[in-house]
DNA sequence: GTTTGCTATATAACACTGTTATATCTTAGA
DNA sequence: TCTAAGATATAACAGTGTTATATAGCAAAC
């Protein structure tokens, strides 16, 4: 096995494992089996290791949304997209806190890094917007996008910091897609006046 | 003046100046004047003074709620207590990021912290439930509380992450109040069947 | 076949971090 | 005045990311 995928494999899992806290660069190239050089030669770096694992994080959410073959969406569609964006919130926690800023207060994204971003919000935009009338302009369709980015981003956010009170009985997804629901609803009756 | 307003006072400046990155121990006791162990005897080493903002970063957001005099509330000033939330997210950037986790992945608030951030979320539900008729439920009351805040937070965090291509015309205030005013609406016209 | 040069890897050090053990100084009470 | 307790200072420890230096391996050139 090549060795950038023996350390990226290392950080990947140690990630999964402990978050941003346990992942140092000594850990990593322990695990990976070699010294810490590695890191600089292959990687530039821990931003390099933290910006392979944010294009991954953000990948698993455009990915998680990318459910709609081809067209024009239907609410069932767009709401099936944010659950795909709640799982990942939810199932890859750690993930999720990194491409939110919420694990390394240093650590920038670089420039691929913002693309992969980029790239995510592009596949939101195509299914929310899809669910407005055919006439509406890619102003609105970025709107409603992101709209319904805040809410269930807002929701992901907080049952993170909930967790400490985790009660498990709390259907926080549900929560939020209902109010995407109503949001959408909202919305479609303001657009088609 | 007491060291241990000096302290707090040279920390809440440089994480005013620098947010979470320059906030070291060391750094913190220059300013101050004086060793790094009065961080420990007066405190509870960096965990200590963590608290102490995150503390000051909640009691932020519920005096900036605080807009209602008495009983029940309208609309507007549901959304000016929003607003007062959003303004606290714009204006206090590294004491909001604090408090939703952006800045030290480490950092765990203390019984006391936690319950200062209920007091703020409480504070909120008493607006943002009051909003609602007077047949309604608590667990109603928090329902739409915790929707508004996912919201405002949603946009809050959005806006700071996006900050990299800072395009100042985007007024991301009136966005997150536009959703929750079609929030508030939608759930008004449900609660009222 | 030897030498050169490039790459990958290793070791050790540097400057930083939070924290603490030890020592000094100050001050209040007996 | 002596004592005890608290506040402050210094220096060290273990950890962090990073890098300068040194070694090993291996492919290409002569």
């Amino acid at each position: 096995m090549d060795s950038r995928t023996k350390i990226l494999n290392a950080a990947s899992e140690l990630f999964l494992e402990g978050g941003g806290a346990g992942l140092s660069v000594r850990a990593i190239s322990k695990r990976a089996g070699m010294s810490t050089i590695g890191i600089y030669s292959h990687f530039q770096g821990k931003q390099g290791i933290l910006d392979a694992l944010y294009i991954e994080g953000f990948n698993m959410v455009r990915d998680a949304m990318d459910v709609i073959s081809e067209g024009k969406a239907n609410k069932a569609q767009v709401l099936e997209s944010c659950m795909g964006y709640l799982r990942v919130g939810e199932q890859n926690e750690a993930h999720y806190r990194l491409i939110f800023g919420e694990t390394d207060a240093g650590y920038e994204p670089s420039e691929e890094a913002i693309s992969a971003r980029n790239s995510a919000f592009s596949k939101l935009v195509s299914v929310a917007g899809s669910y407005l009338p055919e006439a509406s302009t890619i102003i609105e369709r970025r709107q409603i996008a992101l709209d319904v980015w805040a809410i269930v981003h807002g929701y992901v956010s907080i049952s993170h910091h909930a967790a400490l009170t985790h009660d498990p009985s709390i259907d926080w997804k549900a929560m939020a897609l209902r109010v995407v629901e109503m949001h959408l609803d909202a919305a479609m009756a303001l657009n088609s006046d």
